[in-house]
RNA sequence: AGGCGCGUAGCUCAGAUGGUUAGAGCGCUACCUUGACACGGUAGAGGUCAGCGGUUCAAGUCCGCUCGCGCCUACCA
């Protein structure tokens, strides 16, 4: 015998041990090799800097959701978990660690600082899966990755030596982002621009053989290492200046004014531009354009260097602010104004960063950019929504090459090695000697951007470059669920690695979800204190509450404004679930048949209604969940759970299952309601794994959920004539309800309804569910033929009129007055849909259906406002 | 400066290819402790679909403009 239910819905009693039943059962793990067709989801891969937050979530029960799904639908389905080093971010976690203990990185070293950084990502690491585990994810975690793992480090190293052949990773000495406090390099990529409320500062240099040039700047200590003025060649009031020197004030070093019609809009300020080379993009242009010398002002760490003069030794703000005091002092201050403008800052540290000329490894992106901006536009990857194809368009199109060298000491170090006299030799394995010259070699100390690892995390995790079995059975996956923040850093380059290294994409489709926000709609954020821990949730909610939450909101195209109050919404529609399941199982006699088997001849109107939404339900859920419309799946499952399933299929089968009403077979209702129920868990299994697997369990369901086939449409489940049919019975019933309500009576008063002249399938529908109506609508007496009785109100449901039967002197002056309004809004709508109709030229021009659908309900008003009109005049 | 998204009930959001009375959840009101469930039941109230103009027999839905809000990309000193 089957355990019963217990009476309270308590999450916390069985996830645990769901979980490791799944897990247990090998069901996470895909068939290798497989005569199924695969599905297979590879894991944003979450960075091992702490803990996951709410946005993983979504994507985590996103993900699982359509795993879950392709796996019940017979895909041999694979999702592969795994975690980043995340570079950078990492590196800034563990140094303020550090930092605590008063220790730093180098203080260390090299090699025991990474001995912490281990440390660091084995705890977290652990913490993540285990999150994952608590929020149901299905991963298969016997193929769990780390993008530092031996495997997935020599795909990457492979890569880049490879990329290097071919000539598209190259070393250059170029401006590159500049952290001052990460004493590293960036991409643009992770160059925060925010608006800044700065200045704009004129000053003049004085021009050899008299006069001045002004210019203006917002970063005043930068003309340090100006090494020219700049004007527009065409512009008057500098022409006689083109070609004579400048003395700077402040350095041993002449300067020439030069004509640039490129730098310069003689429009903007006085017309003419201070250049310096070294620290800023366009003038590094210009004075590649004018041969003119590169000064860098700077040390790493944003103090002024010796070339900075007297400024040596003083932080660039501090030497921002003696600049000008100095120009000051020589009269040499113009003017200076409020200037806003967008300063680019660290993505991890929020420093203000300096563009900073040295030595760096970049990847030449215009030739892969260009095949994956054709794998787009020719829809071989397919980006959800669609509208995501214009900015990932727009960003390849222009595309720069990108930094991807680190002064950092977590991540993959870069293959190259150095002799003395500077040659470079890149290797996967170290080279004994210097291959030009047969010196000895040192490593390149630096590593690579987290984010070129990632970019393979397609091909590494699957083993690339040996040619696996997983490999080749699981490349190119089917689909990608990130955020849309990445589409740039993560997913365009995958999509080019893919194409290069493989020939193919890395996935099918890419589905880019909103961020989650808080109730108000303001992002999260640790200072901002409105972070809400999935684990939290969980244990407050259950992870099935969460999950279907998160999956409501995810519309998509939008954030996900995520308000508890919602969310106890969906714990409420789990314990409806729930006390569902338990009334169905308190009734089950042992007598059930599979719901396959049942014979559909014996079937009774409520039976093939149910089977018939049910039928529309499941299709619906399919679509949805194919579109990744998450929120819609969700909505079909809720309503069909609560509104027909419970409202109406739990209520009809009461007066059946205590005896009340003998005309339909109680054997078929527990059948009905318990195979239905079935189907209903199913559906909302990739939703809702835990609550479902529990309750159908207790159901006596053979097997577990997780592995069963999802429910596939029934053309022999429609009825569509039965489905009208209650339709006509839903109508009466609210009706007689609604006028209970208007008339003041108590819901059990008893009144009695009578059809007119019903047409017979609808009054041989009434006469076999009588008790079931009866007792829905509270009513003495059902009469599906007969008279109507002197005083009676009458309304129409569709075509189907009928009467009830109030106490004399229900019916008073109030109750006239609300029917009168309704009357009258039945006799404008009716006005305006005889008025259409009248239109030759709306029925002439519109479809036929479209005609009739409105001729249809014209007789449906005009019936009703007849009967109403009736029930007013006749002073009942 | 370009590009994208959004503006629908008190709140948060759905509303393919234009076509009946614009929906849901929460909130609100009234009544109901009925043997699955008060995290419940029943019935309600609540919307000039941001504004203006256009296309159409017909527009929340298509086009243009305006006004708000948000985001992304960008080397204007």
């Amino acid at each position: 015998m089957r355990e019963t239910l217990p009476t309270r819905f308590e999450p916390s009693q069985f996830e645990g041990k769901w979980y490791a039943a799944w897990e247990a059962s090998g069901a996470f793990t895909p068939e290798l090799p497989s005569s199924k067709p695969p599905f297979v989801i590879l894991i944003p891969p979450p960075n091992v800097t702490g803990k996951l937050h709410i946005g993983h979530a979504l994507q985590f029960t996103l993900q699982d959701i359509m795993i879950r799904f392709k796996r019940m639908d017979g895909f041999n389905a694979l999702w592969l978990p795994g975690t980043d080093h995340a570079g950078i971010a990492t590196q800034v976690m563990v140094e303020r660690e550090l930092a605590k203990e008063g220790l730093s990185r180098h203080a260390l070293g090299r090699e025991k600082f990474l001995e912490r950084m281990w440390a660091w990502k084995n705890q977290y690491a652990t913490n993540i899966s285990s999150q994952a585990k608590a929020l149901g994810a299905s991963c298969d975690w016997t193929r769990e990755r780390f993008t530092l793992d031996p495997m997935l480090s020599r795909a990457v190293i492979h890569a880049f030596v490879r990329l290097y052949g071919e000539g598209l990773i190259y070393r250059a000495h170029r401006l590159i982002n500049w952290c001052p406090r990460c004493l590293t390099a960036l991409s643009d990529l992770e160059v925060v621009h925010k608006d800044i409320n700065g200045g704009l500062w004129d000053f003049a240099y004085p021009v050899e053989g008299g006069g001045e040039i002004v210019v203006s700047t917002t970063r005043p200590e930068t003309m340090l290492g100006d090494t020219a003025v700049a004007v527009h060649p065409e512009d008057p009031r500098y022409r006689n200046l083109i070609g004579r020197f400048i003395r700077h004030p402040f350095v041993d070093r002449r300067i020439p004014i030069i004509a640039d019609a490129e730098l310069v809009d003689p429009s903007f300020g006085t017309g003419a531009v201070k250049v310096t080379p070294a620290h800023d993009p366009n003038d590094f242009a210009t004075a590649e354009r004018h041969n003119l010398p590169k000064v860098n002002i700077l040390n790493p760490d944003g103090t002024i260097n010796e070339a900075g003069g007297r400024f040596a030794g003083m932080d660039r703000f501090a030497a921002r602010k003696a600049v000008l005091e100095a120009l000051a002092e020589l009269g040499l201050r113009r003017g200076e104004k409020a200037h806003r403008h967008a300063v680019g800052h660290c993505q991890r540290c929020d420093t203000i960063l300096e563009p900073y000329l040295s030595d760096q490894w970049f990847v030449r992106t215009k030739p892969l950019a260009e095949v994956a901006l054709e794998a787009v536009r020719k829809g071989e990857v397919r980006l959800h929504p669609e509208f995501w194809v214009a900015t990932y368009e727009n960003w390849l199109t222009n595309i720069l090459d990108w930094c991807i060298s680190r002064q950092l000491w977590w991540g993959h170090r870069i293959p190259a090695y150095y002799c003395p006299e500077g040659h470079i030799t890149v290797a996967e394995q170290a080279p004994a000697a210097c291959e030009t010259c047969g010196a000895a070699v040192e490593q390149d100390p630096d590593v690579l951007d987290t984010w070129f690892s990632s970019a393979l995390w397609p091909l590494s995790t699957l083993g690339w470059p040996e040619e696996t079995e997983d490999l080749k059975a699981f490349y190119p996956t089917q689909l990608l669920i990130t955020g849309f923040d990445i589409l740039f850093f993560w997913v365009a380059r995958m999509i080019m690695m893919g194409y290069h290294f493989r020939g193919k994409p890395p996935f099918l489709q890419v589905h880019l979800t909103g961020l989650v926000r808080d109730a108000q709609g303001q992002k999260m954020s640790k200072t901002k204190g409105n972070v809400m821990d999935p684990l939290d949730l969980v244990r407050t909610y259950g992870a099935d509450a969460v999950r279907f939450t998160l999956a409501a909101l995810a519309s998509p195209g939008r954030d996900l404004p995520l308000d508890v109050r919602r969310m106890e919404g969906y714990r409420a529609f789990a314990t409806k679930l729930w006390n569902a399941a338990r009334f169905v199982q308190m009734h089950l006699a042992g007598d059930e048949a599979e719901l396959e088997s049942l014979h559909l001849q014996n079937l009774s109107l409520p039976e093939r209604w149910l089977l018939s939404e049910l039928t529309e339900a499941t299709a619906a859920v399919r679509e949805a969940l194919e579109g990744f419309r998450f929120d819609e799946a969700c909505r079909i499952l809720y309503q069909f759970v609560w509104n027909d399933f419970c409202d109406w299929y739990v209520e009809l089968a009461k007066p059946v299952l205590t005896g009340v009403s003998a005309a339909r077979s109680p054997q078929v209702v527990r059948s009905t309601a318990r195979g239905v129920l079935l189907e209903a868990l199913k559906l909302l299994h990739p939703i809702m794994p835990f609550i479902t697997e529990e309750i159908a369990s207790h159901l006596g369901f053979s097997g577990m959920l997780i592995t069963a086939p999802y429910p596939k449409v029934r053309e022999a489940w429609r009825f569509p004539e039965e489905r009208a049919l209650f339709r006509s019975v839903q109508g009466v019933v609210q009706a007689v309800r609604s006028y209970r309500h208007l008339v003041g009576l108590p819901p059990t008063a008893p009144l009695s309804v009578v059809l007119e002249n019903p047409p017979a399938g609808v009054a041989q529908a009434f006469a076999e569910l009588r008790d079931e109506v009866v007792r829905l609508a509270a009513l003495s007496k059902l009469a599906t033929e007969g008279a109507v009785p002197a005083g009676a109100v009458r309304d129409a449901v569709g075509e189907l009129r009928f009467a009830i039967v109030l106490p004399e002197g229900a019916f008073g002056a109030k109750e006239r007055e609300k029917l009168a309004k309704e009357l009258s809004a039945t006799q404008e709508e009716l006005a305006r849909l005889r008025a259409r109709l009248a239109d030759a030229s709306f029925v002439t021009r519109a479809p036929e259906e479209v005609v009739a659908q409105s001729r249809a309900r014209e007789r449906e008003l005009a019936h009703r406002a007849e009967l109403l009109g009736e029930t007013l005049g006749g002073g009942a």
